[in-house]
DNA sequence: AGTTCACATGAACAGACGTTCAGCACTTAA
DNA sequence: TTAAGTGCTGAACGTCTGTTCATGTGAACT
């Protein structure tokens, strides 16, 4: 049973270490679980990572940079402010479909909380990234002259919010499609 | 030292309990540390609250009374549509604010998963008020003739990422009246 | 003075936690 | 055949957890 792969284990481990601080938060996740569902002994995931909160910043890591390459792709190949929006938020969502165990982490226990510098600087650059875009849009004429940071703000609530949705309810959760339609248009139907 | 009101003493535990299970989540707040907290001892809380289970349940239906009983106070006042919503925004911005605390509780470990039940039951109640709303402004001709559900769910998503953006970066959060512009008018300039 | 009773204590218990480490198993190289 | 080295094991350690319970305290009653 001996002599596997290292690479083959630390990605058993990524995986069951990823699937327990979703299920259970990073309190509620036990490294003797993690090892359990990883089919490695306790002491193996030490070979792998220092310990657990090690383990756990590995993880958020990972999960920012794999969002952060996609956003760059979208507002590097894409002009239109419009669009690009659309793109972004089209993007998050999906991604949050796609990773919602990284997500559901993200809101428990530590997870918040837990690596704040990295996650700070990742919504920073978001921030950068959007406010960029939503100024464009407000110089081309596209867009009302609102503030650009505040408009950032909110859609990164918006996008933050539908995380969340997903997290309570995540049968029942709202259409990216209606999401991009009511901040572009607004729910008035007269327009001053 | 004996022979305090009992009164006292569990709005004493209350309040201890809501900051530890605030700063330190579900798993991470221990019963020593509320006990502390509260100028009581270990055995004293089990006088008050069965388990810690119970206490943390108590402290979540207390809130959720609370911010239901607000949403109601407007619905029932206000029938313009327009300014109900905003209304509604509004107030779950500044509830916010006032009790971050409890909020803070929701976005960690078991926090969110912790009473399901009661909280999907809220989040359904909620739903209904704000849809009800919508489908008032649409019929109205005040509203674009949007999916009233799908409105809905958006609205709740931007309500709920301005409580992830309030813990995440306290300092730096999205303006409720912006907030509502946003809604309202969207980001477009020109409304086809 | 004696009894009652609500309020309160904190040592003790059983179990779970993160982490360590002496040692095993197997491959490879000498 | 031996030695080195990698991958791994799981009992053991110290610490913390939620919870219990025999015991205490003092005000309020008879």
């Amino acid at each position: 049973m001996n002599r596997r792969s290292a690479l083959k284990s630390k990605e058993n481990i990524k995986k069951a270490a990823l699937e327990a601080f979703s299920k259970y938060g990073y309190n509620g996740a036990s490294m003797r679980m993690i090892a359990h569902e990883a089919g490695i002994s306790v002491g193996g995931l030490y070979l792998y990572f220092k310990n657990k909160e090690e383990l756990c910043l590995f993880l958020i890591k990972e999960k920012l940079n794999e969002f952060s390459k996609n956003a760059q792709i979208i507002f590097e190949n894409v002009e239109d402010p419009i669009e690009a929006i659309s793109r972004y938020i089209n993007m998050s969502i999906e991604y949050a479909k796609r990773h919602r165990e990284f997500i559901i982490t993200q809101t428990r226990d530590q997870g918040f909380t837990f690596g704040m510098d990295i996650k700070r600087e990742f919504f920073e650059d978001q921030k950068k990234l959007i406010k960029n875009i939503i100024q464009q849009g407000i110089d081309k004429g596209l867009f009302r002259p609102l503030d650009a940071f505040e408009v950032t703000k909110v859609i990164m609530g918006v996008i933050r919010g539908y995380i969340l949705s997903f997290v309570m309810d995540p049968d029942n959760v709202f259409d990216a499609e209606y999401c991009c339609e009511l901040i572009l248009k607004g729910l008035l139907k007269e327009n001053p």
